[in-house]
RNA sequence: AGGCCCAUAGCUCAGUUGGUUAGAGCGCUACGUUGACAUCGUAGAGGUCAGCGGUUCAAGUCCGCUUGGGCCUACCA
């Protein structure tokens, strides 16, 4: 594998550690994204302790399959894992992602066999031996890749406890499991039905099978009634498979269904074979479907296999493994693929009278997830495993809470599953996989045990051959969990680790993996392996459609992450998680995204080129003694500090990302830098601005930290005295939290005046069609006598920001254009404040408009219900809402001059 | 066949226990090169919250039905 070598030395290194470079004006994440996963690397920060002091926190990745590279979904589910993984680590937690890899059993088998047929060979012909180490150079290769797009996406693993499912730890586990459930009982081998895939010549799960609605055809075939040769009786079976047909040893009809009560203890004669096939009784037959008769093929269909078993028929295998006709088929069949027997058995029947119609019949067939071609119903031996018990497990857990699914609206689909959950079929006829430990003697005898010594131990001989087949993939993804902490050994990371807090993954693997692993981590551990399981939607593309190579439409992490940075992409995914809908990528919002981190870029670029001599990032800070713009954006930090808390806690990811961008954009910069240039700049000096502009910055960088790593190390490290945060590394800066000292009411209630007056007077000269520069006076008189102080106070401010001549505080003058807002009475005074036609047009639109919600809410407020029902503050908000709308009503008519 | 979810601005979506004027991003329009940022700033237009009915003083929010879309689970040959 060819290692990208990245230049940790020159420039770049200069620009991430030393505060007073020169920034650029550009932010370009490439220049420090790889140089800072490197040092966390190097420096270990993310390496978890155990045992530990500190609580634990943890997170198991859903380990990628070894098949290729990671797609958007991956990098979905990764972001959200880092982000939780590096709050809890910021917050002081003992935090673990545990990275891994799945070795996939089909899924890379098939990859690699694909391999060598385009070198023209096979698996058969290279040997199982040989085979296997083309399967391990393929991991190698593989796994390498994975390692490094994780690493691309900032994900914060620990990569000494890195664990692949093939590894010998997890393969010590999968025995150990094995061995127990079949000593317990709970795995058994046996000959059933099972859902068979040609193509791959293996069994697989019912969860492996997919059922796909088809239009297919409903023949009607006739059979001779036995003894009726004179008679001449015939009745009519329908079938959608009629080449199955050689396999019948039945015919069924429903015991009550009259039409046929002659037909008890009489037998059919099978068509083209001739064989004589007694009628059964079963009630599973629906009398409405068909003739109400159904040929009965015990071997090759899963309700035909059951009825045999009632009924004690005989089963006849006319399919084989590969698909085609056996012997059993007789000569004219055997050998025939079974669509082509398909064809063959319906062309003889017509031939020979007894096909009497065929119908179009739309119905649904089980296919192969991995393979696509139907699924072969065949009577076969495998392992299974019995799911019964562990499932009343799993279902208590969810219902008792002790594993809480978000969102929770899967519970319902948990339950129904899981109640009606059936027989894992856990044995697979691959090469790639654990393969089963059961041993037979050469007399057929069966051990089941740790190892070859241990059975031969048992058997008394080592004379043994081991079966040859391999478990399901998801038989080691299920014990993942704990297997990867050490088990079954009592380990500390075992006792420091499990359980684990959240499990962060796709609904689509709900069955296939998070209720296996619930199940089997409360049979062997007793609890739970996970007490959240997070499930995110489905990544799409920009138009909602599901991402697919055919379509075209798949977006790489990779190249997303070239293109565009991996803090945006991390804040787009992020941002876009909200529960239980699926995900609409749109590169236009990662690039919107990517806007916001040279927002932050120029930000911090210009509070640490204007910050005074000195400034430095506090630890804290009073806020005693500070100007009214600085107690506002502490106050509004700790606040947004608690909002992004809260919603990590519950992950609502969207939501904490949302805080996240319009504080920082809106409050900080928007407002705040603006704010504090006439005190940076020495116009009006303002006491502690510059340390409290560092320490915004740095708390809020911190705050982004785990979404948007990258960015927020490399400007972090750049703020003079962050040292005192961490010596090291804003990864394990303490993340901040509420500080109620720096909490403010009044302070926001009067800045938040002051913005809105800002706001309108930018809105008025827009409306009065007036020049940026056109000269204005305004007047300003508050109904809340604070709110005046501090409108009197920040004056100057004012003039600034809403660049107005004067800003006076006092009764609005005569002829000035009035307006009202969050209770400050506006007054505009400018030369020449004659109205065009078209502001008076848009006016009149406002004062209409206005007119009838005054009337709705004036009848509102004296409906004796509304006000005997309704909560205070509820009805006092309408009552203010009246009067501020009244008062807007009175500004408007004056303004058109009417009476 | 059963179950679940969704329908809100041109697009993609928020809207937590019903409660004052339904929000954001992108896109669009106008103006703007003001001491960090044109990957920018300021302002603006744009919504009968899919439809119908119900509960309530009050419904995007709760209930029922209809329509349209998506998904999960299923052994009707």
């Amino acid at each position: 594998m060819k290692e990208t070598e990245v230049a940790v030395s020159g420039t770049t290194t200069a620009a991430s550690t030393a505060p007073n470079t020169e920034m650029d004006k550009r932010f370009d994440p490439a220049a420090y994204e790889q140089v800072w996963q490197r040092r966390w690397a190097e420096k270990e920060y993310f390496r978890a302790e155990a045992p530990a002091e500190r609580p634990s926190f943890c997170i198991m990745i859903p380990p990628p399959n070894v098949t290729g590279k990671l797609h958007v979904g991956h990098a979905l589910q990764s972001t959200l894992q880092d982000l939780l993984t590096r709050w809890r680590r910021m917050q002081g937690y003992n935090a673990l992602w545990l990275p891994g890899t799945d070795h996939a059993g089909i899924a890379t088998q098939l990859m690699v066999e694909r391999q060598l047929e385009s070198e023209g060979t096979s698996r058969r012909e290279i040997g199982r031996e040989r085979f296997l180490e083309r399967m391990w150079q393929w991991k190698q290769e593989y796994h390498g890749n994975i390692r490094r797009q994780l690493d691309l996406l900032g994900a914060s693993c620990d990569w000494t406890r890195e664990r692949f499912t093939l590894d010998a730890g997890l393969s010590r586990a999968v025995r150990e499991a094995f061995v127990r459930l079949y000593r317990e009982g709970l795995i058994t081998r046996g000959e059933y039905m099972v859902n068979w895939s040609p193509k791959l010549g293996t069994a697989v799960s019912d969860l492996e099978v997919e059922a796909r609605t088809v239009q297919g055809k409903l023949y009607h075939v006739a059979y001779d009634v036995e003894g009726g040769e004179g008679s001449g009786e015939r009745i009519v079976v329908a079938t959608t498979r009629p080449e199955t047909m050689l396999g019948d040893t039945a015919v069924a009809l429903h015991p009550e269904d009259e039409r046929y009560a002659h037909l008890h203890g009489k037998a059919a004669i099978l068509p083209l074979v001739g064989r004589r096939l007694p009628f059964v009784a079963d009630e599973m037959v629906d009398r409405e479907f068909g003739t109400g008769l159904v040929k009965i093929t015990p071997f090759h269909d899963p309700n035909d296999f059951e009825m045999g078993k009632r009924h004690d028929l005989p089963g006849i295998s006319v399919i084989g493994p590969d698909g085609r006709m056996t012997a059993e088929a007789g000569p004219d069949f055997a050998g025939l693929d079974r669509f082509e027997a398909r064809r063959k058995v319906v062309e003889r029947l017509r031939e020979e009278g007894y096909l009497v119609k065929v119908e179009e019949h739309t119905h649904n067939v089980g296919h192969s997830q991995r393979s696509g071609e139907p699924i072969e119903p065949l009577v076969s031996t495998q392992w299974f495993c019995d799911m019964t018990s562990m499932a009343a497990g799993a279902l208590a857990a969810v219902r008792d809470g002790h594993t809480e699914l978000v969102p929770d609206s899967w519970d319902k689909t948990w339950e129904h599953w899981l109640t009606n959950i059936r027989p894992w079929c856990i044995s697979r006829q691959l090469w790639w996989g654990h393969q089963i430990p059961a041993w037979y003697t050469e007399d057929g005898r069966c051990f089941v045990a740790h190892s070859a010594e241990e059975a031969a131990g048992e058997a008394g001989t080592d004379r043994l051959t081991q079966d040859p087949d391999v478990l399901d993939t998801w038989f080691s993804s299920a014990l993942w969990p704990f297997s990867t902490l050490g088990w079954p050994d009592d380990t500390p990371d075992l006792r420091t680790f499990y359980p684990t807090d959240v499990m962060v993954t796709g609904f689509d693997i709900l069955f296939f993996w998070v209720a296996r692993m619930v199940m089997t981590g409360l049979h062997f551990t007793g609890e739970v392996p996970f007490r959240k399981v997070h499930l995110t939607g489905l990544v799409r593309d920009a138009e909602g459609q599901k991402m697919s190579k055919t379509k075209g439409n798949v977006l790489d992490p990779t190249e997303l992450v070239s293109e565009y940075g991996a803090d945006a992409l991390r804040f787009t995914l992020a941002s876009l998680d909200s529960p239980g809908r699926d995900i609409p990528l749109n590169p236009n919002q990662i690039a919107g995204y990517r806007a916001f981190g040279n927002k932050i870029w120029n930000a911090a670029r210009f509070a640490l080129s204007r910050i005074p001599e000195g400034a430095r990032v506090r630890e804290s800070i009073d806020p005693a003694g500070l100007a009214a713009p600085e107690r506002w954006i502490l106050s509004r930090l700790s606040r947004v500090a608690m909002e992004v808390n809260e919603q990590l806690e519950i992950f609502r990811f969207d939501e904490a990302c949302n805080r996240l961008y319009h504080f920082f954009w809106g409050d900080f910069c928007d407002w705040y830098l603006e704010l504090s240039k006439p005190a940076l700049f020495g116009d009006a000096p303002r006491p502690r601005v510059g340390d409290v502009l560092l320490t915004v910055l740095d708390r809020a960088l911190r705050l982004l930290h785990p979404v948007m790593p990258f960015l927020t190390e490399e400007l972090w490290q750049r703020l003079p005295g962050h040292e005192a945060i961490h010596p090291e590394t804003i990864c394990l800066a303490p993340y901040p939290r509420r500080e109620e000292a720096w909490e403010d009411a009044a302070v926001e209630a009067g800045m938040e005046a002051l913005t809105q007056v800002v706001t309108r007077v930018r809105a008025l000269r827009t409306e009065m069609s007036l020049s940026p520069k056109a000269k204005l006076d305004l007047h300003l008189q508050p109904a809340d006598a604070r709110i005046g102080g501090l409108l009197q106070e920040q004056a100057p401010l004012l003039r600034f920001l809403a660049r107005v001549e004067t800003a006076a505080v006092g009764p609005v003058p005569e002829g000035a254009r009035r307006d009202l807002v969050a209770g400050v009475e506006i007054g505009v005074a400018v030369e020449k404040a004659e109205m065009g036609a078209e502001e008076r047009g848009r006016l009149a639109k406002e004062l209409e408009k206005l007119d009838a919600e005054i009337g709705r809410a004036e009848a509102r407020l004296s409906n004796a219900d509304f006000l005997g029902k309704a909560p205070a503050h509820v009805v006092e908000g309408g009552r203010a809402r009246l009067a501020e709308m009244r008062e807007r009503q009175a500004a408007l008519r004056a303004s058109l001059g009417l009476a």
